[in-house]
DNA sequence: TATTTTAGCGAGAACGTTACCGAAATAACT
DNA sequence: AGTTATTTCGGTAACGTTCTCGCTAAAATA
């Protein structure tokens, strides 16, 4: 029952060889544009559809491309599978999603059992604490095209996509500064992963170009949750002189401060200052509302994945490109010196 | 440099035929276990990774397993996918992801296009309004495994996955009416969706239940977001008689609900109940807490995907069954009377 | 002992596609 | 006119598996 149409009956029906319809049905290389509109006409009539088992095997694509990333409960990441799904779909790509968890065993037995025979190229965010490093320039090295987003590994010759971690910083400190703020601590998340460093580099500046003191205990930094978010809140009121105001690495993060803050009866807002970075819906439902600094998930999503299928059809001719896509300050109540 | 190794190295350094080498490699079918054993240490020594590609042709599984659902930007999708996705892990299967955009004619389009070739079986959640009905009756005829999960499709005959969406409707009228509120309205989702009006079923005989006669205009439905629950308290506020608590179909029109509120500065919980269904993470970081009813995501995923796993090894004699897992009313402060 | 069964294996043909190369046929040059 | 390019196509061999047989040798049966 299965009766699948092939590029044979194709070619029988029109009384010509497979490899010319297979020819028409891709690129009309070597093909008249006349044999290849009947072939195309006639596909569509049949309602051919390739099998790209075959089509991979035979040394021609899958289709397939594969997405590497530690969580997709999250806001960010969840955002920007939709936009690598959107410009996959458009495309006619599959997606194949390889959850790791944020675990570097999983992520290194993933990368290792990457057969990637069966993917076109793969994009990746890596996990804390990557040890897949050498894994990836190997699967880089035999020519699988690969694009880093938002967690970028360094060092390796591959496209790489972020968000203006540095400049969303920067300017998320000096939103602190501008509203009065001058004790700011922040509350980074693991310093192995490079936006991590990028937004603390964007603190200290911001800092630096307000005259303001560095204090390193004022840095702290754990996981990525909403409980070390409050964990490290407490470690920071827990010292002799407290800050008044929290950069922190990310919503959830800030979050986890809020909560530790209200539960010791602290006015956000008014006495002090709170803000993160992502913009998760969260930020708009907890009260006070939590300043933040968006980042372009659903583009990032969908610059990673269009640089992808370049690299693909481009295949050796593609010089690997850098993108950085800018955030937006999104102030609300968390930093709001007015706030009653 | 690819160099791959396949089944004819093996076959050929242990000389024996490749036919042995694929039988070994599989299942222990016309082999001895001795030479069986040659092989698996051999592959293992070789680093061998199999084809799907060839497998697929060939004619054996393509260990991939499509999901088809309407988002993955919710915390309910995102879990079921995460457990869906540790059982496929575990068992040496990827995952082909679709998105659908809860579009209808995008959903057709995908099943249209699901290469049922290039997959062993395939996971799904319809999407409000679906059209695809016949074509997934198509795809189940020809033998393809499919489960359905929470948005199931009626009539077919496939596995089916669900939480208790009656009983916990039901549970959670219930406990607004033990909290003291006697006035309850229900925000409803799209009727097409059968686990929408399962909850309205639950809705309905819980207040059969505690003798208290259904007002219909306290039943407004319309989409699943946030803004959605806000139109729909709008409405029910501008009636001459307004309800006292609120059961929403979701946390999501819950919150959107208890927003609405907060803007018409209702006390909830003291003067207003709210309950919603899913527990979201935001129905911890609201204000007040949001009560609610535990959805089973993860165990739905994880129980999903073994359904559809036995199905794909066990092919022809697989039974579809059909699972409702329990879940969980979470009462917080959104139904909390004493709340001061 | 003669016969049948069974366990274990191999040969070869698929599966549907693309890659490679050569053959016509036509067009474009000397 | 003869020669060379160019365009368009077809034949055939892969790609790495699985599947369907059929074969051999050993084991079980008569």
């Amino acid at each position: 029952m299965p009766e699948h149409v092939t590029i044979k009956d194709i070619a029988r029906i029109l009384n010509i060889s497979v490899s010319t319809v297979s020819r028409a049905l891709r690129d009309a290389y070597d093909v008249n544009p006349e044999t290849r509109e009947k072939v195309l006409q006639l596909a569509k009539e049949l309602d051919y559809k390739p099998n790209f088992n075959a089509s991979g095997l035979a040394g021609g694509g899958t289709r397939n491309i594969g997405i590497i990333l530690p969580f997709i409960t999250n806001y960010y990441f969840s955002m920007v599978i939709t936009g690598i799904q959107e410009i996959a779909y458009a495309k006619g790509y599959n997606i194949v999603l390889y959850v790791t968890n944020d675990s570097p065993e999983r992520e290194l037995d993933v990368v290792k059992n990457l057969n990637t025979q069966n993917l076109d190229g793969v994009l990746v965010a890596v996990c804390s604490d990557s040890a897949a490093n050498g894994y990836f320039e190997r699967i880089i090295a035999e020519g699988t095209p690969v694009v880093f987003f938002d967690r970028v590994l360094g060092g390796v010759d591959a496209s790489k996509v972020v968000q203006d971690d540095y400049n969303g910083a920067f300017e998320a400190v000096e939103h602190l500064i501008q509203q009065g703020f001058t004790r700011i601590a922040h509350v980074a998340g693991p310093l192995d992963l490079d936006f991590t460093r990028q937004r603390l580099a964007g603190y200290l500046d911001a800092l630096e170009r307000y005259d303001i003191p560095v204090r390193k205990e004022w840095i702290v930094h754990s996981g990525f949750s909403q409980a070390h978010g409050e964990d490290d809140l407490a470690r920071l009121f827990d010292q002799m002189e407290r800050p008044d105001a929290v950069f922190a690495v990310n919503d959830r993060k800030a979050i986890g401060v809020m909560q530790a803050l209200k539960a010791r009866r602290v006015a956000i807002g008014r006495d002090f200052g709170v803000i993160g970075f992502t913009n998760d819906p969260m930020s708009t439902i907890i009260t006070p509302t939590l300043s933040t600094v968006a980042e372009p998930a659903y583009e990032v999503g969908k610059m990673s994945c269009e640089l992808l299928l370049q690299h693909i059809v481009r295949k050796s001719n593609f010089q690997p490109r850098e993108i950085v896509l800018p955030g937006m300050l999104i102030p609300r109540e968390s930093t709001l010196r007015t706030l009653s």
